[in-house]
DNA sequence: AATAAAGTTGACGTTAACGTAATCTAGAAG
DNA sequence: CTTCTAGATTACGTTAACGTCAACTTTATT
């Protein structure tokens, strides 16, 4: 059961980005790759943390504290107490950040919500009828 | 009931931003205040349309991303259904991007729960007692 | 042996979203 | 009348997150 190994080219094919990210990346400490030789290789584990990083950007997150999220992630758990203490500390902050997030999120949804249904009432009061036909094609 | 006006230094102090900011997102479009000779004006809506673009900053949203946003909940509606019906699609196309986020955040806010898991049982481990006190300490 | 394909390391370029500094103006206060 | 103070305009500076290009190496292919 030797674990998959990637090339910079699959990862990059794989993720949709370019290998000149994976490289900043590295640079920025997010995914640390072995070498053979010069070339770069990742294991199963960079892979998974490149989804975690993706994920983080698509949510706005910038690469520093996607990086800190990672770190927190490592299986490496610290044994020292206070520093599993610091670490859920730390936790709790960056939860909170997200909630607060998702909050922002939800009301920009009911924001749009509201502006759908004024554009939908605008137009059924022009075209009389055929409102539910127009939400059938709407809906997907 | 004459509505109340802002001078720029009222608003940036209100959203605890600079007036730099608020020059820069009318220079991108996204706020048009009045003037008084030189002096920009603020309206409620203006103040309105900077809340949501502040919100939608938060949730990693691009100025010109916002824009369109904004645009759509401009209440000059337009006329022509033709025009309704582009608006809709627009909609629903947001509010997937949207969505995504929504899963996108909550995905990581599930691996956060995991570590934090793992934190707190290698903690428990070490200290046996203790973790409920613990807990207490970390909500708020 | 020569060429193509994929990867490496610099190093400079680019875009978004402001920050910052200089200079100018209009109104309020002493 | 001078002196703040707040605001305006112009313009250059800055940071993050890559893009792009040049020059070179290694491996695979014809």
């Amino acid at each position: 059961m030797t674990h998959p190994l990637f090339s910079i080219g699959d990862l990059a094919a794989f993720f949709a980005i370019t290998p000149r990210t994976l490289r900043f990346y590295e640079s920025k400490g997010l995914i640390k790759p072995k070498r053979q030789g010069l070339n770069r290789v990742y294991s199963e584990k960079d892979k998974l943390c490149l989804e975690l990083a993706l994920r983080g950007k698509r949510i706005g997150l910038p690469l520093d504290e996607i990086k800190e999220i990672l770190e927190m992630y490592d299986p490496k758990q610290p044994d020292d107490p206070r520093q599993i203490l610091f670490l859920l500390q730390k936790l709790q902050i960056k939860r909170k950040e997200l909630i607060n997030k998702f909050s922002d999120l939800a009301e920009t949804l009911n924001a749009m919500d509201m502006i759908e249904a004024r554009a939908l009432t605008a137009l059924s009061k022009r075209s009389g009828r055929k409102t539910a036909q127009i939400n059938l094609d709407l809906d997907q």
